[in-house]
DNA sequence: GCCGTTTTCGGCCCGACTGTTTTCAGTCG
């Protein structure tokens, strides 16, 4: 676990702790600062000895303090102290869908049950009947919100890839099933965080409890946790929360801009209303009673004074501040791309995947593609591929789209004294295999030519987050050696995360954003990673004219800056 | 516990849904 994940989890326990002792605002700036740690993107040791502990939005004194001492010593002597207060079964207890702080606290006052275990046997006993809020249902619901409990552990985060595939599958029913207008993801991915907690889908249709019904319905649909006429929520195979919600049109960019977050921004954003004398809720922005924003997005941003903001970098993390000034940057798009530069050959290519993916890529309006081999394939099979693939490739009819070829060579390896130079447009520098991926050192026995990027890095699995070291020497290694890294659908299970892709442009390495094994649809989330990290065009090797050959990447820069700067 | 270009004290987002209620509390997002 990376430090920031370690005072997160600390802060959120603290939290809880504090929920159970009816602390009325505590709780909350616990969590405050335990998200904006979270999606800091820099390592606190760093932040740290910078001095800048007290710039993270929701951390103040007392919290720098405590950050000081988990750094120092590992733990938070205020958390061990109240962790002291409550038997551990009591969190427990209090993480079980439907039981809050309330109710926990009142089954342990009053009943001294102190575990889910503890709570079973109370029920089955008949110890919650007369208690005041318990009726027959209630006891029900809690005997089967345990009993699920204790089947399926707590649902970790989905990955983004994952989340995005079930999102646009779900989405493409429901349009074709029932009367939608408007429908798309919102929440943490439409943010492109790395994983997903729930899928949050916003709909308008014609006819809301329709809609409803017919997503409750979908087959992947495990059980329901609750169906109005205008929400519901699911879980759907393999285990994923998802939740609809239906509103009018003239509400859906206000429900779009609430349901999107984060949290931290819109509560940034609801206090900015408050002081210019307006209400933001799902339904608009309100003047009184007048709605005087609602229908878009872009509205209901206008109505506070503020440029759109990109959903990806919606974090609270200084994005208001520069829509304030006029300073959002211009971030990367999917309709800059002008091609791929890593979609790789599958073993045996035919006519038919050939001419598939370039009538995709000339839909997309790209001017090069590049076909990827690994060296691993021996120079006589190369030999007789490469041809062939040309072939292929003319009788596709291209027209503008050009072919680009790529090898894969292992860095440091043997292989990068294999001479591509007749075949190859251009070199895929790869780790060599292994878990803790390391660049090699010594810099590679001088490739015959440089990589243009460095791809299929592994730093741990997707939905997690790298531990930031393994991170910084690969781009260190790239800023040195004037090498681009690259981001996939995968995020940090096979290329650079957000919060690495942050790091590589505050270093001045330029990144390559590849679609990976999908169809290069999926390349819109290595844009929104690359978005997240506040990434424009000029950052991207695949969005040039030329991607990478003739013109190599921008050299390191001689002095790294600070980080957060440059933004 | 945090935060402030009306504030260093007095606020702290807001609504849907559920189960239990006869007007609401708790949970969740």
């Amino acid at each position: 676990m990376s430090t920031n994940s370690g005072v997160a989890q600390i802060f959120y326990a603290i939290a809880d702790l504090l929920d159970l002792q009816s602390e009325r605002f505590k709780p909350d700036a616990y969590r405050r600062a335990a998200r904006s740690i979270e999606s800091l993107g820099e390592d606190l040791r760093n932040v740290a000895q910078r001095g800048a502990l007290d710039e993270i939005p929701g951390v103040g004194e007392a919290l720098h303090e405590k950050i000081g001492e988990y750094l120092r010593d590992g733990r938070i002597s205020y958390y061990d102290k109240l962790q002291a207060t409550f038997p551990p079964g009591v969190l427990e207890l209090m993480r079980i869908p439907g039981i809050g702080p309330k109710t926990t606290g009142r089954f342990y006052l009053q009943l001294q049950i102190d575990s889910p275990t503890a709570l079973a046997h109370a029920i089955d006993q008949g110890r919650l009947v007369g208690l005041s809020g318990f009726g027959p249902r209630k006891i029900e619901k809690l005997r089967e919100a345990l009993r699920t409990a204790a089947a399926a552990p707590p649902a970790a985060r989905t990955p983004l890839l994952t989340a995005w595939r079930l999102a646009r599958s779900v989405i493409s029913e429901l349009s074709s099933r029932t009367p939608v207008q408007d429908i798309t993801a919102a929440g943490s991915l439409r943010r492109c965080r790395e994983s997903v907690g729930d899928l949050d889908i916003l709909a308008t249709s014609a006819r809301p409890p329709e809609t409803i019904a017919v997503f409750t319905g979908l087959a992947g649909v495990r059980s329901i946790l609750l169906q109005g006429d205008t929400k519901a929520t699911v879980i759907h195979e393999p285990g994923i929360q998802i939740d609809l919600r239906v509103v009018e049109p003239a509400s859906f960019g206000a429900a779009l801009q609430y349901f999107t977050g984060s949290k931290d921004h819109n509560i940034h954003l609801r206090s900015l209303a408050r002081d210019l004398g307006l209400k933001i809720n799902e339904y608009g922005v309100l003047r009184g009673e007048e709605r005087v924003a609602g229908v878009t997005e872009a509205e209901v941003y206008e109505s506070l004074g503020l440029a759109w903001i990109p959903p990806e970098i919606r974090e609270n993390q200084g994005e208001i501040e520069a829509a304030q000034t006029g300073h959002l940057p211009t971030l990367v798009s999917v309709d800059q791309l002008r091609g791929e530069l890593h979609r790789h050959l599958p073993d045996a290519p035919t006519a038919e995947w050939m001419a598939a993916l370039v009538t995709d890529a000339r839909r997309r309006g790209f001017q090069y593609l590049g076909l990827v081999v690994p060296a691993a394939r021996n120079g006589d099979s190369l030999g007789r591929l490469v041809p062939e693939v040309r072939r292929f490739w003319s009788d596709a009819a291209p027209g503008a789209l050009r072919l680009r070829l790529g090898l894969e060579v292992v860095l440091g390896g043997p292989t990068d004294r294999y001479d591509p130079e007749s075949l190859f447009d251009y070199l895929i520098g790869v780790p060599a295999p292994g878990p803790a991926a390391q660049p090699p050192t010594p810099p590679a026995t001088r490739p015959p030519r440089r990589p243009a990027f460095v791809g299929h890095l592994r730093l741990g699995p997707a939905g997690g987050d790298a531990p930031r070291e393994s991170t910084g020497p690969w781009i260190e290694w790239c800023a040195t050696h004037g090498v681009a890294l690259e981001l996939t659908p995968l995020g940090i299970e096979d290329g650079l995360d957000a919060a690495g892709a942050r790091r590589a442009r505050e270093a001045g390495v330029g990144l390559v954003l590849s679609g990976g094994l999908g169809d290069l649809s999926e390349l819109e989330l290595s844009v929104g990673r690359a978005r997240r990290a506040w990434v424009s065009a000029e950052g991207v090797l695949n969005s040039r004219a030329d991607g990478v050959g003739a013109a190599a990447p921008k050299g390191p820069k001689r002095k790294r800056p600070a980080p957060g700067a440059g933004n």
